[in-house]
DNA sequence: ATAGGGTTAG
């Protein structure tokens, strides 16, 4: 039997111990837990003092379970116990639970700490109203709030719908409880008046910012918080300026504020303004922390500083040695994304295999840079391997797939995703609806864009502007253009996308037009832009503009054209006939021609027959893209037309040697106003396979161009196709047979998708060879086919 | 026993 002295000492010991748990920087639960095994082994039964304290243990390693466990043992818990574990379950997001010991816990018990913990459960909970009114209840029952009372109620009033007259209302309870000169008290306040002020709904936003800054002026000690809170209240704000001003009348080394500002600048896009304060946090001596550097890494990978992105990255090799693992996660996600942007998707694998840690951030970061990198196979087998998947990480994969070309995986993909349970966002949206164009799907858009206005996303910039294109793409301009008048608000890309759908649809006045009322509008034209207007230009046949257009790129935007749009202004000129111009075009270029110089070159040069000119082009890009099966085929065939049969053979042998399979499919080339069409495959139904191909092939060319298929004319039979053509304008005419001829300005573009024919492939091409009014020429095999004016005559052989 | 600030993926 023990004395009463001896289970005081070791009652002692045993809390001795467990302060050990708190005294490292985390807590520690293996060495509590062993506290509570050596307890139950030697039948020491814990008073209330060492059970609380046991619990507050479990509690913040977030062993919940054994907590619970130990508190429900207690047959008559003591106030701090239940004060402890509600704010346990707080943490833990168990509301349900905390609100049953609340309230089974009676008046004469209660304190005001026990409050205290109540209202930060709710407020924790996303339940401001319920933390508000607990607040009022407390006063009620005339419990005293103090400083903790106010900072926790006052948090929870950014969830609260009428926030603005509630925190004028919590200001007077603040006075009246004379904690208003306290510190703690007077920064939640002054947080509170700035959340106010940033809400969208709210107008008096700068009165409310008044307020506040009042508040903060006439405090009587001022902490850290005090500092961050009004410095990065005014930043987001967007009041950078006066943000600024704080900070640069603050004499703490205050290393939060500093990052605040920073990541401001960042958000904003003001780069330079941003390095310059790193610059200075090092002069002066502040502690960058992981915080300042994921900023940086970020907001050089935002602004495509590249080089300084790494130079940020060997700062931290260098002075963070060894970082623990939770420490270097966001800076590795940032760096991970910085790696993505500057086209080194394998480096950036490499650092994320490398990381003692990752969450979804890390994966999705991955999967977007092999997504952008055009790598889809990758992101794919990435997808299926993640640990644990988000809202963005459908978005990313969705809108990737459609952005690669995979129409149908993609929308099977946003199927599968709301099978899955994700609530579809306007992002997943935009990827779906971007897929439907893609595969000129003009039922899937309308169909989705129909969801889209159910869930009430209509006013999303990014959906939005996925049904301009949607619409553009699928051949309905004129929906395009409703979706871009109804907007409430635009944004560049809405520009960008109607230019890009006038100029597709040959409006290339029209397109020039809006894009003269862009510029009025203030908005300011990028990269992206020039594409949209010169290819515009080319497809209206307007030269000049098109040089005017280019020209001021550099001259008045500063932006320094790519090689994508030299490609263009080659293809507008070489449209234009104007072939020794772009000669010189390609001659002055800053950087050696590459593919896409040589495919726009080459495509001049088959819609007029210049064949000498186009076989160099040809040669070039045989060079350049040997994977590519269709260049062999087209210059082999080039080569047969010019009767350099010593060529033929030569492209031909390469192609057995490296085993270019002979895929279905053909090639067309435009000599002396007689169409040379090739058929390469004559197996299974060898005609009506080739005639099919052939318009396969016309919609692939014609995307390549920049032009948009369009499935608005389901033709089923020759009878039908021949009563379309009877009563399409003379324009449309032209138009289904684009490829066999130039197109005029003005054309509507069309081509008939799900043509079946009827018969043998005689009767389309008879049927063509009517509309394009020009002699077609079919090689089919060994064997020439000629079709003019609707008539066949065989030619001989090869 | 209870409260309050800055960072990352599209």
């Amino acid at each position: 039997m023990r004395s009463v002295g001896s289970i005081h000492s070791v009652a002692n010991r045993y809390a001795g111990q467990l302060q050990l748990c708190f005294s490292r920087s985390s807590i520690s639960f293996s060495l509590a837990s062993s506290i509570h095994a050596h307890m139950i082994a030697s039948g020491f039964e814990p008073r209330d003092h060492i059970r609380n304290r046991l619990i507050d243990v479990y509690c913040k390693s977030s062993k919940l379970a054994y907590a619970k466990h130990l508190f429900d043992e207690i047959p008559e818990p003591d106030i701090v116990a239940r004060t402890t574990i509600i704010s346990a379950y707080s943490a833990t997001g168990n509301l349900k639970l905390a609100r049953g010991i609340f309230s089974k816990t009676p008046l004469s018990m209660r304190d005001t700490v026990f409050y205290n913990a109540m209202i930060t459960a709710y407020s924790h909970n996303d339940d401001g109203q319920a933390a508000v009114e607990l607040f009022c209840n407390m006063r009620r029952n005339d419990f005293k709030p103090d400083n903790f009372t106010f900072t926790s109620v006052l948090g929870a009033l950014a969830f609260v719908a009428d926030g603005e007259k509630q925190c004028q209302q919590m200001h007077c309870a603040v006075l009246k409880s004379g904690t208003g000169w306290v510190t703690s008290v007077l920064n939640a306040l002054i947080s509170v008046y700035i959340n106010c002020a940033t809400s969208p709904s709210v107008s008096s936003t700068s009165s409310l910012m008044g307020a506040a800054r009042r508040l903060f002026d006439e405090m009587p000690v001022r902490d850290e918080l005090s500092w961050t809170t009004v410095i990065t209240g005014y930043v987001r704000n967007d009041d950078l300026d006066t943000a600024r001003e704080l900070l640069d009348g603050m004499t703490e080394k205050l290393g939060v504020a500093w990052n605040a500002m920073i990541s401001g600048y960042i958000h904003h896009g003001l780069y330079q303004d941003a390095l310059e304060l790193f610059r200075k946090m090092l002069s002066m001596g502040i502690q960058l922390d992981e915080f300042t550097y994921t900023s940086l890494v970020s907001g050089c990978a935002n602004a495509g500083f590249f080089q300084l992105g790494k130079e940020v990255h060997a700062h931290i090799l260098r002075t963070v040695p060894k970082p623990a693992p939770d420490f270097s996660l966001p800076v590795n996600n940032a760096l991970v994304t910085l790696y993505c942007r500057c086209e080194k998707v394998d480096k950036a694998k490499n650092i994320f295999e490398k990381m003692p840690m990752r969450d979804v951030v890390s994966w999705n970061a991955v999967l977007s840079g092999y997504v952008n990198a055009g790598k889809i196979d990758e992101a794919r087998s990435l997808f299926k391997e993640m640990p644990e998947r988000n809202a963005l990480t459908w978005i990313v994969m969705i809108s990737g797939l459609a952005q690669n070309g995979y129409g149908e995986e993609s929308l099977k993909l946003f199927n599968w995703m709301k099978f899955n349970g994700f609530e579809p966002c306007d992002y997943a949206f935009a990827g779906a609806i971007t897929s439907s164009g893609v595969l000129g799907s003009l039922e899937q858009g309308r169909q989705l864009h129909a969801q889209l206005l159910k869930y009430g996303f209509e006013s999303s910039l990014s959906a939005e502007n996925s049904l301009i294109t949607m619409y553009s793409r699928c051949g309905v301009v004129e929906a395009a253009h409703r979706v871009f008048l109804t907007m409430p608000y635009v944004d560049s890309v809405s520009w960008n996308a109607m230019v890009a759908a006038l100029g597709q649809h040959g409006h290339g006045h029209q397109a020039i037009e809006l894009y003269e009322e862009m510029l009025k509008a203030g908005i300011v034209p990028d990269r992206i832009t020039f594409l949209n207007v010169l290819s515009a230009c080319s497809h209206a046949g307007l030269a000049e503009e098109g040089g005017h257009y280019f020209d001021s790129m550099y001259t008045f935007y500063g932006i320094a054209p790519g090689e994508d749009h030299y490609a263009r202004f080659i293809d507008l000129l070489c449209r234009a006939g104007k072939f020794s111009e772009a000669k010189d075009v390609i001659e002055s270029m800053p950087f050696e021609p590459g593919a896409p110089i040589w495919e726009a070159l080459l495509a001049g040069c088959r819609i007029h027959g210049n064949m000498d000119l186009g076989i160099q082009a040809a040669e070039r890009l045989f060079e350049m893209i040997p994977q590519h099966d269709g260049t062999y085929v087209l210059l082999s065939n080039m080569y047969a037309v010019m009767g350099r049969r010593d060529d033929v053979a030569k492209v031909r042998k390469l192609m057995r040697d490296r085993g270019v399979k002979k895929e279905p499919g053909c090639s067309w080339i435009d000599v002396e106003n007689k169409v040379h069409v090739f058929l390469v495959d004559d197996t299974g139904h060898p005609e009506v396979l080739a005639v099919y191909n052939y318009l396969e092939q016309l919609g692939l060319e014609m995307r390549k161009l920049g032009y948009v298929p369009d499935t608005k004319f389901v033709l089923h039979d020759m009878e039908a196709a021949q009563k379309e053509y009877a009563l399409s304008t003379h324009s449309e005419k032209l138009a289904v047979a684009y490829g066999l001829m130039k197109l005029p300005p003005g054309a509507t573009v069309r081509v008939f998708k799900n043509l079946r024919i009827c018969g043998d492939c005689h009767n389309a091409f008879m049927f063509m060879s009517k509309l394009v009014q020009r002699e077609i020429v079919v090689r089919d095999g060994k064997r020439f086919h000629h079709f003019r004016d609707g008539k066949c005559s065989c030619g001989g052989y090869w």
